[in-house]
DNA sequence: TATTGTTATACTCTATAACTATA
DNA sequence: TATAGTTATAGAGTATAACAATA
C-alpha cells in the first residue's frame, strides 16, 4: 500500500517511483553515482539513464568534483528540490490518513521498533 | 527493505519482483485478467504482457471459462506452484531475520495494528 | 592496476489508445 | 451497448558486459 501511495502521488506530479525516491536520497544533499547505485540498489549502468531522464527535466544537474575529475555528484535543482518536498508532503498525508486507523499507542511502538530495525539493517 | 529481499529471493530463482508478485496472488487459486489488474493494480494491457513472459516459463496457464468464451483464468501450473512455495518461504526466512531484530511483544503489537490497517484500507 | 562513470544491448515493466470477440 | 482480453506503440526501468578517462 505504501508503493502505491508513493506511485500515485508521483505519477500526479509527472515522476515514476523511482524517480521520486531519487530525488527523495537527494534531499540529504548532493551524492555520487557509485553512492547512489549503492544506495538505490541499482547497478551504475542503469542510474545513468535515470540521472539523465530526471536532469533531461531540470529536476538534478551533474556537478563536477573539483578534486576527481572522473567524479560527478548529482544534486537537486531547485526546481527539483521544490517538487521532492511537495511529493514527500503529499505521500506523508495520504500516509498519516493509514495511520489513523490505529490507536495512537501503536503508532509511537511500530514507530519505535522499525527505528531499531533500519538501525540495524538498514541503508 | 522489505521490497529488496522480494527482489533478491525472485532474482535467485529467475522471476521479477512483478512475476513473483503474480504468482504470490494466484497462489489462493485462479483468477480472471480483470480482477487480476485490480489486485496487481495493473492495467489489463500491461498484464496481458507479464502473463505472456510467465506462461512462456511454464509457470502459469490460461484456462477458459467454460460459460464465458471471452474469458479465462490464470493458474499455477505444478511447476509456479512448487516456485512460489519456495520463493515464499525464502521470503518468509529472511524476513524473520529482521523480526528478530525487535521483541516479541513489538511483532505481535505490528502485526496487529497493520492487519488493522489492511482490514480497512487493503485490497 | 583500480575506480568512476558511460555506452551498448537485450529484456522487462507500464500506460494509452485502438481493436476483436463475445455477452 | 458493455465487457473480457489482446495488440500496437512508446517510454521507462534493469542487468550484463565492454569501454574511456582518471587516480
Amino acid at each position: 500500500m505504501v508503493q502505491y501511495v508513493f506511485a500515485d502521488v508521483g505519477r500526479e506530479h509527472g515522476v515514476t517511483p523511482q524517480q521520486a525516491q531519487l530525488l527523495c536520497v537527494l534531499a540529504g544533499g548532493p551524492i555520487g553515482m557509485t553512492e547512489l547505485s549503492r544506495l538505490l540498489h541499482l547497478e551504475k549502468s542503469g542510474l545513468t539513464g535515470l540521472v539523465d531522464r530526471v536532469e533531461r527535466r531540470g529536476l538534478v544537474t551533474r556537478v563536477s568534483h573539483p578534486r576527481d575529475r572522473r567524479a560527478c555528484r548529482i544534486s537537486l535543482t531547485d526546481e527539483g528540490a521544490r517538487l521532492c518536498t511537495k511529493v514527500h508532503e503529499e505521500i506523508c498525508a495520504r500516509l498519516d490518513v493509514l495511520g489513523e486507523a490505529m490507536p495512537e499507542a501503536d503508532r509511537r511502538g511500530i514507530a519505535t521498533a522499525l527505528t531499531g530495525v533500519v538501525a540495524c539493517y538498514g541503508p
